[in-house]
DNA sequence: ACAAAAGTGTTTTTGTTACACCCATGT
DNA sequence: ACATGGGTGTAACAAAAACACTTTTGT
C-alpha cells in the first residue's frame, strides 16, 4: 500500500566526535552546500540500517554508536511532504585516527558545533537538538564512553564530559562518580604523555553498550 | 521529489487516561481487530497536526497533550517499507467526562494497559514504550498535570503518579515535592467528597505546558 | 630544580527518605 | 461517636559539592 501523497523520506545523521577538545560535527559537501550526512532510503530497509548505511558510505565511520533523535515533517518542502528521521552518531576518537580516505566519497569536513556554516534546511537545528540530547544523556547514562578510544585516561574522559556540557567538573568528584558506576576498568597500562606523571589507562567494561545509571 | 521506493507512512497515537485508578489506553475497532488510533497521512500536513487530526477524528479527544515517541520502520510490511511515527497523548480526566459521542466514528474502547487485547502489528509494544516514557518523565517534568482535570486535589494527583509508576508514594514527601515545584496553586475552593474532611482544590499554574524540573 | 599533569579523602551542604498524629467532614 | 480521607513537621540518612596537597614523570 502506498501513501496517498507524494512523500520524500530521508534520514539525516549528526555525527559527533571530540577533536582538539571541541565537540565537532561531520558535514558533507554537496553541490548545493554543506549538509549533514544522510539522504533518501534505498529500497526496503530498516531505518537504523539506512542511517548506518548513509553514515558509512558518506563518512566511512560505520562503526559509530547510532541513536534515533527525532522525526521532522516539512510540509513546505517542494514536491510534497518531506519527512526526515534524524539520528545522531558518536564517533570514537580511536576511529578518527584512521583517516577513512574518501574513495569517491563526497567531500567532508569536521566543524565545530559552535561555528557551523550555513546548512541545508534545518540541519543546524537538528544538530543543536542532538547536542542537547547528548548533554542530558551524560547525566544518566554511560554514553560518553562511545566517544572515547579503546583505552583512555580518566582525565581524557573528564575533558570529554566537560566539552559536551560546556562547564568544568571537579576532578575528584568526577573520578569518584565514574568509578562507582562500574562501567570502566583499569588496563594496568599507563600513558606517558609529556613531562609529567603517567596516567593509568582504562577501558570500557562493556564497549558498544550504553548503560543507564540508577 | 518522490522517494525511490513504495513507502507507507502512518501515524499512531497512544492515548492515555486515568480511569478508575488505572492507566488505560484508548483503542479503536477496525474490521481487522483492535488498534491504536492513527492511520496514513492525508495530503501534505505537519506530523504533529496529522497525529492530532487522527486523535480528534477517531476519538474526539482533540485537546489532549501530544508528544512524539519514536519512529519505527517495518521493512517486512506487505507492499514495501512501512514507516510509523508514534505519538502518545495524555487525556485529562476533565475531558473524559464529556463523552465524545461517536458520530460515525469508529467504535472505541478504553483498555487497561495491563490487559490489552491482541493489537495490530506492534501496537502493544508501542503502548508499552509510551508507558515507560511517561513513567520516566514523571521524575523530571510536570507532565502528570496533563492527565488531571482543571481542578484537582493533591491526593488525586498523587494517585495518578502512583498508578503510572506502579508504586505507592509517601504522602508528605509527595506534597512537599510538588509544592516546591511551583507548578500548581490552590484555588481556595474545597472538594467535599464523602464522609471526611474536604480537600483543597488546586489548578496548574501553566496549564497545557510541561515544565522540566531542576 | 622545576613544570605539568596524575592521583587521592574528608568535611560541608543539600536533598531524600522514613515516619505518626490531629483535623474536618458525613453518617 | 465513629469512620474516612485531609493535612502537617522533624529526624536520620544518603548523595552531591567543595576543597588542597603529594606523586611521578620529562626537561
Amino acid at each position: 500500500m502506498i501513501g496517498p501523497v507524494a512523500l520524500n523520506l530521508s534520514i539525516e545523521v549528526v555525527p559527533f566526535a571530540i577533536r582538539a577538545e571541541r565537540l565537532e560535527v561531520l558535514l558533507t559537501r554537496r553541490p548545493t552546500g554543506w549538509r549533514l550526512p544522510g539522504g533518501p532510503l534505498e529500497g526496503v530497509e530498516n531505518l537504523d540500517a539506512a542511517a548506518r548505511r548513509h553514515l558509512t558510505d558518506q563518512t566511512g565511520f560505520g562503526g559509530a554508536y547510532l541513536e534515533q533523535l527525532y522525526t521532522f515533517g516539512r510540509p513546505e518542502a517542494a514536491g510534497g511532504l518531506a519527512v526526515t528521521v534524524a539520528y545522531y552518531a558518536l564517533v570514537s576518537c580511536g576511529a578518527l585516527a584512521v583517516d577513512p580516505a574518501a574513495d569517491g566519497r563526497a567531500r567532508m569536513e569536521w566543524s565545530s558545533l559552535a561555528a557551523l556554516p550555513d546548512l541545508l534546511q534545518d540541519h543546524a537545528g537538528i544538530a543543536a537538538l542532538a547536542h542537547r540530547r547528548l548533554a542530558s544523556k551524560l547525566a544518566y547514562s554511560t554514553i560518553a564512553l562511545q566517544l572515547m578510544p579503546e583505552r583512555f585516561t580518566l582525565t581524557e574522559l573528564q575533558a570529554v564530559n566537560e566539552t559536551i556540557l560546556g562547564e568544568i567538573l571537579d576532578k575528584r568528584n568526577f573520578r569518584k562518580r565514574i568509578l562507582a558506576l562500574d562501567c570502566i576498568e583499569a588496563t594496568g597500562e599507563t600513558a606517558r604523555r609529556g613531562g609529567h606523571r603517567p596516567a593509568q589507562l582504562y577501558r570500557a567494561k562493556r564497549p558498544g553498550q550504553v548503560d543507564f545509571i540508577k
